[in-house]
DNA sequence: AGGTTGATCTCGACT
DNA sequence: AGTCGAGGTCAACCT
């Protein structure tokens, strides 16, 4: 896994390992004091100073500092990558173009480097997204209401989808926006906007139900100015109450 | 800036060294076969893989894979850090309150960990925000329409704030909706928003403008469709004129 | 390639 | 502490 690593390298030899493994599907780490400069959508410049920097098989760039998840600067996936020598320093220059951007990271002194192999045979498993939720409540929507009938997952109407589509037991249709953390009144105007998109389109009543574990006060005093309803729902719902439904039939 | 460093070290040097800098304001940097849980907003578990660790004086921890400037796992700042033997492995333990979550890190083999002092004296300057564009339009409010007089910025009604309020040569009151990127229709909507705020406020006409640098095709489309305008505006308006302006008075 | 949405979003600012 | 909005958001999915 560990490829190569040096310690203190003059310039040349920092130039000749970065030639060496920039494009041989490598990740490498480099630490060091360094001076970066970005242009693309915006525009920033970092004076010298000590960072950390990543660049990965991919071609993604990122320069951390001592604080935060967050690189100082970034650069998503690049279209070339380079390193040259400028002035007695190693500069790296990362491009990528739709959106055009150029990320050029100048070392000024690099305590060190490493190139390593990072192989990602790794399974990873998350619990807890929307697109688990949104299946979990169209199994049991009764955790949304009662009586309650899914018609639709992700139905497109106009612009974005609906995440659950259904009728209730008075035979009006519900559309039900999910969020798997606490709705802020963002969710409260997409919601809306759903709701006005079907009433558009169906003449029967339409009731908009968003569905969330939390709400801010805000939100939910602008959904019941907008005659929406906030209902409770767990972000895990445990359906295993069909494994103890007796076959009827 | 290099502190110390260890290339394959035994689970108990690991854990020494890991001990010595983890509270010690140091950035540590771990190349390694690992294996990550997380619990908290959501649940996660990645199997054991090529990872890279890094940690910085703030507490926050990332773990990062091969590609993408996204962690795999991560945990922004923590409230705890430790370190401990588990059945022979080291085992990171990082916890935080608010929101409760914990990452539990598992190196079943170091190739190489280092520790760096990365001391943050550095300056960034970053040009292009939406404040900066903010500021230029509201001194030149021109660049968006001749005769516009700003009346206020950031002006709260209802849930949210009006990025620049203003007024037209025909005495309209002008409601300016700013994005310093592609705007979307969310932005339409959300400019819609803040327009039927103001209208339920104000007796006479009020115009609802979008200023940005860009705008999808459909959200043109919502615009139009509810009457709202779009005034393509430079991301970084330059407002160089005024030093120009000779002096009248 | 363009558009939209979700995210363990992160991060800072403000109340 | 809670809420809000920006972000060079990133990254996935879909048309």
């Amino acid at each position: 896994m560990l490829i190569e690593s040096l310690t203190h390298p003059a310039p040349e030899a920092l130039l000749a390992f970065l030639r060496a493994h920039l494009h041989a599907r490598v990740t490498l780490h480099l630490a060091g004091e360094v001076e970066v400069l970005y242009a693309g959508r915006a525009t920033s410049m970092a004076e010298a100073g000590d960072r950390l920097l990543l660049v990965k098989p991919d071609g993604s760039l990122q320069v951390h500092g001592p604080r935060g998840v967050k690189p100082v600067n970034w650069q998503p996936r690049t279209d070339h990558l380079s390193a040259d020598l400028d002035g007695g320093c190693v500069v790296l220059h990362a491009e990528r173009r739709s959106p055009a951007e150029v990320v050029r990271v100048r070392v000024i002194g690099c305590a060190q480097v490493t190139a390593l192999n990072l192989a990602d045979e790794a399974l990873f498993l998350l619990q807890g997204s929307e697109a688990q939720m949104q299946q979990a409540l169209a199994r049991a929507p009764h955790l949304i209401e009662d009586g309650l009938t899914v018609l639709d997952r992700e139905l497109l109407v106009g612009v974005g989808g609906i995440d659950l589509y259904a009728r209730d037991s008075q035979g009006c249709f519900v559309v039900v926006e999910l969020k798997r953390g606490k709705a802020g009144h963002d969710a409260v105007h997409q919601l809306g906007r759903y709701v006005d998109a079907v009433r558009a389109q169906v003449s029967a009543p339409v009731r908009g139900i968003l569905a969330a574990p939390d709400i801010t006060v805000p939100a939910l005093k602008v959904a019941q100015a907008a005659g929406l309803e906030y209902v409770k729902v767990d972000a895990l719902p445990q359906v295993q109450e069909e494994a103890r439904q007796p076959m009827l039939f």
